[in-house]
DNA sequence: GATGAATGAGATTTCATTCAT
DNA sequence: CATGAATGAAATCTCATTCAT
């Protein structure tokens, strides 16, 4: 059996205090990115709504973009955990059930924190290439192209990439200018027509 | 009638040389934004490379904004020009013809001048709300709601806004996602799939 | 007859700005360094001490160092003026007249602005390659060395770069020294012993 | 008889571990200082080198200027161990012999660690007024002075403090010069032509 | 004592904009 | 109108130093 490892309440605590101040950050430059724009994004007012000093910021972060890329990564993954649950959860489903699912997830994935996500896309100039967000990209594009090639028969014959390239295009589009547009005020019944729609396009391009 | 106005060489040649002298400027801010990147596109930058003063930009542009907005105008235009006369073009054909063109068309225009495209997709931090751009998303809505209403017979009943909304979004997340991948080196047989496909998409869900 | 350029007053009027400017950073810079030290020679202190923008300031000099190092270059011309008119009124006398003249040179020329001399000499942390005052270093070891081969007849066979760099070491050291200790206050007499007693040591070795 | 201290391995330890804490944080400074030049030697750097906290640096030393100010003090601390040495060898040797012992000690201890000699030389703001140097250049001047007096027989009339201040300034000249250009890639027989010359100078000037 | 996270004053530098010429 | 020197607010980032653990 293994000896236990002394508790070691120094490193503990400080390693919980330097983490507190990350999510600090974080949580503060998001709130500054929603509430007042990317200009007055500066440092020292990210540092001071964190109620943290500017040094700390540059403890943890090496620029402000490093910072902005933390909010996208962020955000991202939280959008990519429910993504990624979806497609484990439709894996088995006919091709029509299947797309009405992921549709009405892209649309809910998109309505996460959707000032934030508005913020993001229409006002962040893109950093270095952002590459988490470009390996989402390619996540969810394998992710559909898996689930095409696997569910093969109930489509014609079609090019996974290409196919996986275009649904992906329509459906994204369609939640994406959801959100950018009156997202939030979105009627129930309003937002199963738009499923309806989407799911009928793709699932008719499909087959 | 109008008033024929004096033939005023000294007016006309000022009036010339202002024009220029805009042209000029719109133009270094294209060609920086594409070369350098938003960050290095100062005004005082612009103004050497359009061989003028920053006096004589602010002249004519109240704001580097001012400037900006101007380059994303005129690319605006460009690309709105080719689109209204496919739409003048489109509007007796019919739907399959009309959307495999407008497809063709969409890609098309989101490759006039593709890196300045890139760049102001991908770099500029949105200003204003973009008025222009905004209208021209409406206009474009709006000529294609117009033409599925007068094509109305061709189709299974639906909702000519929803349906417009869900066609545009779909038709200009290929033809952007597109450009923003390689876009340059798509050979034609790869375009020419791509506008198989999407027209078959769009079609499908229409009828 | 050439024709006479046009007066162009708007030109030499922003020259003469733009030097007034570069003049009173220069100053700026050298007065703080010798009243407050480099510690206290913030940009934005120059800027103010000379009247001026820190925008200025950039406008004219790259950088802190750069300012600086014009100030080092200001302080070496004014003793390389001195130094080269030196070398010429000697080019023709004897080794030992020579010898007295240049070594009053140098202890005279150390005491261009002491207070400045001393700072530069030991608070500035050498900058760059510090290229103009290497540049001089080896000027006045060529100017040196050349006296020293016109006047071979007049000593012991030398080799004449050894004995240029042996020469200029002990001259320069004596005049340094002189000014980091107390060098303002040294009485007529103490000067010319000083001097006599250098001369005596080199013209002995030389001989 | 001195009292032997009772063996206190506890204060003993601690006394080591201080000891060793110290020297650690005086070597890294070295190492940094030369390695990377003084504006890299922060003390969060200096600190990491020497495998020691931040903390503890301000434990041993009350700011970064000591710390640069100890390694001053070691380096100088090593040149006047070598050259009391020397004057000890020295004391009754004649002037000639002595000269050229003197002359090749200065070398000798120029060249202690050059690269740290040279960026002490070049590189560090002069601190407070560096007493430990003074009192060393003090020091020296006494010896000098010293010698002179002691063999004042095998001299013409001359006052001391002048002869010393002017061979010392020579010597050290000669030194100090030779160490800031290339100085460790000097041949054994450079060198030596050096010293001769060195010693011609000043014992013709003695004499 | 030792640790290292936190501090925050302050330094350098940029750049949109103005305005005297 | 054109010019471009000048402005100065503001942004980013560093680093000597402190202090809770």
């Amino acid at each position: 059996m293994a000896r236990k490892p002394p508790t070691n309440p120094r490193k503990n605590a400080s390693q919980a205090r330097s983490r507190a101040t990350v999510d600090a950050l974080i949580e503060a430059t998001a709130r500054i990115l929603v509430r007042e724009g990317f200009e007055k994004a500066s440092t020292n007012r990210i540092a001071e709504i964190a109620g943290v000093s500017v040094g700390s910021l540059y403890q943890y972060f090496p620029s402000k973009e490093a910072l902005v890329a933390a909010v996208i990564d962020r955000h991202n993954d939280e959008i990519m955990t429910v993504v990624r649950a979806a497609f484990a959860e439709v894996a088995d489903m006919p091709i029509e059930k299947a797309v009405r699912r992921l549709v009405t997830v892209a649309i809910e994935a998109h309505h996460i924190d959707p000032d934030l996500h508005r913020v993001l896309a229409e006002q962040i100039p893109r950093i270095g290439q952002l590459k988490d967000v470009e390996a989402s990209n390619r996540e969810v594009h394998a992710l559909v192209r898996a689930y095409l090639e696997s569910h093969r028969k109930e489509m014609r014959r079609i090019d996974p990439d290409l196919a996986a390239f275009i649904c992906v295009s329509a459906i994204e589009a369609v939640a994406h200018n959801t959100v950018l547009n009156g997202a939030e005020m979105l009627s129930e019944k309003t937002v199963r027509t738009l499923v309806d729609e989407t799911t009928r396009m793709v699932v008719g391009y499909l087959r």
